[in-house]
DNA sequence: CGTCCCGATACAGAATAATGCATCATTCGT
DNA sequence: ACGAATGATGCATTATTCTGTATCGGGACG
């Protein structure tokens, strides 16, 4: 129904259909039900901002506010870049833990209030995700998710949320410089502009 | 509450506040309350992704999909052109004829959904209400719009609806040529980005 | 001191987004 | 021909946005 939203709303499939990400595995990842991401794309709901940025976060892009005057040179920045091979780094055997870790956190923030530390989580679980995590990082992630879920509920939460997130950041600085390459951009970012 | 947004709201605040426009100017320009503005602006809400789409473009902002790895880069080149002067063009009398025919426009569109024309009048009014125009060319915006306001419950809207459409996009065309030197950017748009 | 404009807040009501399932028709690989 | 995965749809329920309108305290200006 919108008319304002359509375009980015296309991209962003776009964008999704290139990468070779089916709608449900962008649901897990960004949080989000298949049904809904499907009424999205098809024009038939107006997502709110926060639902639609989980989308794009998901798939490697950010919304960003930019001045009319220089749309164009960012558009040219944008296309240029965007030529390569490689499709993201779809669904591991893992995957649906971390889904489940990512609806967790998701549901806390809105019950309790999103704070940083449960931001700092949800965060990184993305990265982890989309890295090759070792028997005994895996091992350690999973420990730290379900310690997590065991204490979701609890008064004495905070500290313990707290605690979660700095581990499971320490992972990911760790992991970040190790890390060997990775998957890489495939889609084209087109608009549908046409102005008088 | 949800902090992916949070961001990219506080921008759109320090650039509204920077060009000088009060949060009920900038309701009527975009077609919302002013209530439903400030408690997007402090956090107390979660705009629907065309809410906060209907209030940057009347802040002459765009909402961009920009692959994360290019983030830095557009960040300069955004930051790089956000010196200058000047203030957006504030309300002048002929203001609150606007703000209601974009209400109507607004209601309209959602009432019957939204087509091409409606969107194209809803665009170009935008356009023409931060352009001086001539007495002539006030009087036949304001008889389009009466034409609009008289038509818009009537069965046999929708020709005269694109009629009213291609009127406005005629002499916003017209006006695109001639047009003297206006209004410019003022504020930073900055980010509040730390990583690990 | 009075007035005007600002942003924040309240509140009732209508409209919609979003969840959580479940299902269906199609397509694709085997 | 079969099974798996995909996107579209339906539906009931809950949560939230958004409108409209009105008020309030604060700051600026005269």
């Amino acid at each position: 129904m919108a008319y304002q939203s359509e375009s980015l709303i296309a991209q962003a499939r776009e964008i999704r259909e290139a990468s070779g990400v089916s709608q449900r595995a962008l649901s897990e990842r960004a949080g989000l039900t298949q049904s809904h991401i499907s009424q999205i794309e098809s024009g038939k709901l107006e997502p709110g901002l926060s639902s639609f940025i989980d989308m794009t976060r998901a798939l490697d892009l950010e919304l960003m506010l930019v001045p009319k005057k220089l749309v164009p040179a960012v558009l040219g920045l944008v296309k240029a870049q965007a030529m390569p091979d490689m499709h993201i780094h779809a669904g591991q055997p893992n995957d649906k833990r971390f889904a489940r870790a990512e609806r967790l956190v998701k549901k806390m923030k809105h019950l309790y209030g999103s704070s940083a530390d449960l931001d700092r989580i949800e965060d990184t679980i993305r990265f982890l995700r989309r890295v090759n995590l070792s028997d005994q990082e895996m091992q350690l992630v999973r420990e730290l998710i379900a310690r997590l879920e065991r204490y979701q509920a609890s008064a004495q939460a905070a500290p313990v949320v707290h605690d979660i997130a700095q581990n499971l950041q320490r992972l990911r600085n760790s992991l970040a410089h190790a890390a060997p390459s990775e998957p890489r951009p495939a889609y084209s970012l087109d608009d549908g502009d046409a102005d008088a």
